[in-house]
DNA sequence: GCGCATTTTTCCAGGATTTTAAAACGCGGT
DNA sequence: ACCGCGTTTTAAAATCCTGGAAAAATGCGC
């Protein structure tokens, strides 16, 4: 089998140095960020088989860097972290971390825990962008174009658009656009996404009264074409 | 969403009802086994959604056990163990292991570690889809296909119709109908399925006067073909 | 603390859907 | 051919849902 690409986001350079040496003597090829930005940039531009994440980043917590790569990155996410701490094990998985790693870690179990992650990646398979007509968007870079043409979208406006873009031809309900962007509790809220919809149509669609892309499902919720 | 199902292999009595409580409480239905070989039996008969299996049984050792699973079992098996040995660990996963937790366990992590791999199994699952002769029909997307051609139905009138179709070939009674489609408290209201019946066939049938789907069954109910 | 951008609330008019009511139809029985 | 009964169709009224505008609250950077 031809060498798997490993991607390394860790602010602490022995440890980068560490993973690189015992992944390398494995047989994978590594590439290496020091902190959440970078880290966000390279696997965007060359997205490896396989992430290990450092949860105690410097500029930002690694909880949001997980979220961010999540938007995009289907493959697995490993966290490693000093912290022994459940909530943080709970909220890195529930944000979609494949595994959760305390450190000082075993080898052994590193490598075994990397191979069985890389072993499931086959089936998840995310792309970083797309295109529709005359919209592209670009998750890694949180782009959004229309007709070639930069759209200035809020970070509530992009989550929105690209669940609608991820899912496009399905009707997504009220319940779930707003459990997905809000969190659960704000389920009933359904005047939050008239007023967002309304400001997407308004930045993405020609004719804001004809929307071609954001279409309505009356008593149910919203269709992405 | 119905209640996902979660197999527990382990032989020791407390640990079994220790999960169960977790579990069910969580919402998730929970079946038993105290051995390997019972355990087996159990997944193939009916396979749940996520398989808890303790490494250390009387009859077989789990790692047999876990093997025997894989053979034909593709969905998440945990291993929950006392045995904090990298050998054990490293083995659980390279035979196909979801993921390794050492006794005594954190219960919110565990359940975390649960969602995480159930929602790895759904990613996995096909989008259900029917096709009957000139229409097609997509539960999830809330989509109707007549001749290839999209089909636009108010929400009821979905419902309707997804409900006949996952019925094909049955008569539907009007109370049964109503029930689903209204609620209890309409079985009476005969008047709107009519009226519905009357906006599907429209919709949906080539000649509305001579429906070769939407048949009637009269003094029934309805039958989809 | 101030100013700006964004998010959360509120309100109401206009639109779409569901409900209600009534008329038209089709079919078997006489 | 006519009647009765259940079904289908139509169209109005009632209800519910959505979109727009804009004020209030919040968050963020300076």
């Amino acid at each position: 089998m031809n060498k798997a690409e490993i991607l390394i986001i860790d602010d602490e350079p022995q440890i980068r140095k560490l993973l690189q040496i015992n992944l390398e003597s494995n047989g994978y090829k590594v590439w290496q960020a020091e902190n959440g930005l970078e880290g966000i940039t390279m696997a965007a531009n060359h997205p490896p088989e396989l992430i290990l994440l450092d949860i105690g980043l410097p500029d930002k917590s690694g909880h949001e860097v997980l979220k961010e790569l999540r938007m995009w990155y289907g493959k697995a996410i490993i966290i490693l972290s000093v912290l022994d701490n459940e909530d943080d094990v709970v909220q890195a998985l529930d944000n979609g971390a494949t595994d959760y790693l305390t450190k000082p870690f075993r080898t052994a179990e590193l490598l075994a825990r990397i191979r069985a992650s890389i072993r499931r990646n086959e089936t998840t398979e995310l792309r970083s962008k797309d295109e529709f007509d005359d919209l592209s968007i670009d998750y890694a870079a949180r782009v959004i174009l229309k007709n070639n043409e930069p759209v200035k979208l809020t970070a509530t406006e992009f989550n929105l658009l690209a669940l609608f873009t991820r899912n496009e031809g399905r009707v997504l309900t009220h319940r779930y656009l707003l459990k997905e962007i809000w969190g659960v509790g704000y389920q009933m809220e359904t005047q939050y996404l008239r007023v967002f919809v309304s400001a997407l149509r308004k930045k993405i669609e020609d004719n804001a009264n004809r929307p071609k892309h954001l279409i309505t499902e009356s008593g149910v919720g919203y269709r992405f074409v």
